[in-house]
DNA sequence: TTGTAGGCGTTATCAT
DNA sequence: ATGATAACGCCTACAA
């Protein structure tokens, strides 16, 4: 031993020397070229088992000019919504060696600025983004800028250039619209969601659709916009319950407002699911943990995940793919809250 | 301009051409070392704003031999206690320029061997890890080898070795049982919790030994373990509640099995918080949303992503730094499933 | 205060 | 089927 090595990582130089063969023949043995013979690869394989090398990625990666890296970013990941479209990515990663950087933008466009110039700077191959609401669309050009697919989720921006994977938003509220007005509703009202959103507007226009279909007047079509959280939803309740002829039954925009709603109705003395029909929209765990259970809008957010992707690898892999528009189609799941004899 | 430069992505070198400097004294800029002077730092600043540069970490990276990237190694993200966890790191990584690989183990040991190995390959420079059950303490050595701080959560290996932040789970069941105690109980199940686990043995012993403090004979105490999906739980509390003197209560060993509980005991006809009380462990913001609100012991999820990261951190500056434990004391928080008088 | 030059670990190109 | 060698973009002595 000539050099003395003072106790450093082990690379392929080190396993180049050991294994008496020439650095680029471990590398093509490490990046399973194939055109290694057999025996060469067994030796090579031995040596890095014996001196316990670990492959650089950094070094990969800045010699190949990308990487094996994602970036997903969302809003606030203990939404379980979210919780459910980050496992999503999960499920899609695995097998692959590709891993991903979550990153929340806590709605704040200056926060999403930040972290996706972050993420830009470690080189990421591919980023699945949820965006602030008022992001605007060079916003989305830019990224595309550097090569790196990007997949949009959830908020469609509406730009031809840019892969979107999302789920039907109309049709979701009209589903659970419809399911209440086959249960005899004729009063029914919309609650909840941030006034100026996009789900929201798409949504509405859901419930309207299926009012419409009804052939009920849009004149009794009756909406509460509010933050998703749990006091406001309870004001909004307050509001609903104390016109003079209250909805017998309502769409909430999302499962956190449903069972926020069913709440602030027990606590007035309305029992959900009985003095009033309430249907949620996401899907979300907890809507089965709650009780009556809540009957709702499958929005699968774990496929959306997987989705974006299955769709990023795919473009990681060959860039020339056709720009994307993914429509996951709502599902109307019954629970207990609309009194249905469905159990619990 | 003498070189045809194709489109390429820019370069510090770049950046130093057209700012009429060095790429020394660009790099040194932007690690703001401050011994340039005030113009020229405006001068390579205005430059690159115009040419559109961006940092590349990999190259940084593998010249520095370390990086700002950290993994965080847990079971599930779908779980919303590691949601809080989670979101704990993010909060405490926000303002550096460190950023997180989310990898999940399934509780699987294989897994957690190949995404470890996986986050090596990636060079980070600290690791936070909720370690599966059957994971040996040779693992944690491992993992401590090639220098990168380590923070186990959650799961105390026991090892002096390593860092560890948890909260204190005897604590929490006694402060639980206590409170069961304190109102009038007498007849206390524990319920839940996978049988070998070291955290229901640890809240087990805080169980008992609030019992023996209140002098009730251990032989009277009755624990069910199970897994704590909804299923299972519903069939300890059959068993529970069909015992010929039930428990007029129940210690849940956490808030998932607590709520399922509740759930399955209204099926059979037993209102929670009135025919029987039910006190969780976690504080998951879930228990707040159910009705009755969860009785339950505050674990501090978020507190403890963000103390491992704190650890982390100090250490990737200063890898001196002793081997530390922390433990986070736990919380009572008192909502109606105990049927006291606080609301709901 | 700023410049020069070598190297981090890997891969791609071109030989052999 | 292998080997030699020059990059990839940045940082850090060391020099000036």
């Amino acid at each position: 031993m000539t050099k003395a090595r003072t106790s450093q990582k082990v690379t392929i130089v080190d396993i180049a020397r050991e294994a008496q063969v020439s650095t680029s023949t471990v590398s093509l043995v490490l990046r399973k070229s194939g055109r290694i013979s057999a025996e060469t690869v067994a030796r090579v394989h031995e040596v890095i088992r014996k001196l316990g090398y670990t492959y650089n990625r950094n070094a990969a990666n800045l010699r190949q000019q990308k990487s094996q890296l994602i970036g997903l970013v969302i809003n606030d990941i203990r939404n379980p919504f979210f919780a459910e479209v980050t496992s999503g990515v999960q499920q899609a990663l695995e097998g692959t060696d590709v891993m991903f950087f979550l990153v929340d933008t806590k709605d704040e466009i200056d926060e999403q600025d930040r972290v996706c110039r972050s993420l830009r700077e470690f080189g990421i191959g591919g980023l699945v983004i949820f965006p602030v609401a008022s992001t605007r669309k060079k916003f989305f050009r830019d990224l595309t800028a550097d090569g790196a697919p990007v997949c949009v989720i959830l908020r469609n921006p509406g730009d031809p250039q840019t892969n979107f994977v999302g789920p039907d938003n109309r049709e979701a509220a009209r589903l659970a619209t419809r399911h209440l007005l086959s249960l005899g509703h004729r009063k029914i009202a919309y609650l909840g969601g941030e006034a100026e959103g996009q789900a929201r507007r798409e949504r509405l226009e859901g419930y309207h659709l299926a009012l419409t279909e009804a052939a009920i007047p849009l004149e009794t079509a009756v909406d509460f916009a509010g933050k998703p959280d749990r006091d406001t939803t309870a004001g909004l309740v307050a509001r609903m319950m104390s016109r003079e002829d209250p909805p017998t039954a309502a769409v909430c925009h999302n499962d956190n407002v449903a069972i926020s709603a069913m709440h602030s109705l027990r606590a007035i003395g309305k029992e959900p699911g009985r003095d009033i029909c309430i249907v949620g929209i996401d899907g979300i765990p907890q809507g089965a943990e709650v009780l009556p259970g809540l009957t709702t809008v499958q929005m699968h957010g774990a496929e959306i995940g997987r989705r974006a992707v299955q769709l990023i690898l795919a473009r990681m892999q060959n860039p020339g793919q056709p720009i994307e528009t993914v429509t996951l189609h709502p599902e109307l799941i019954i629970r207990g809250s609309c009194g249905s004899t469905a159990q619990p």
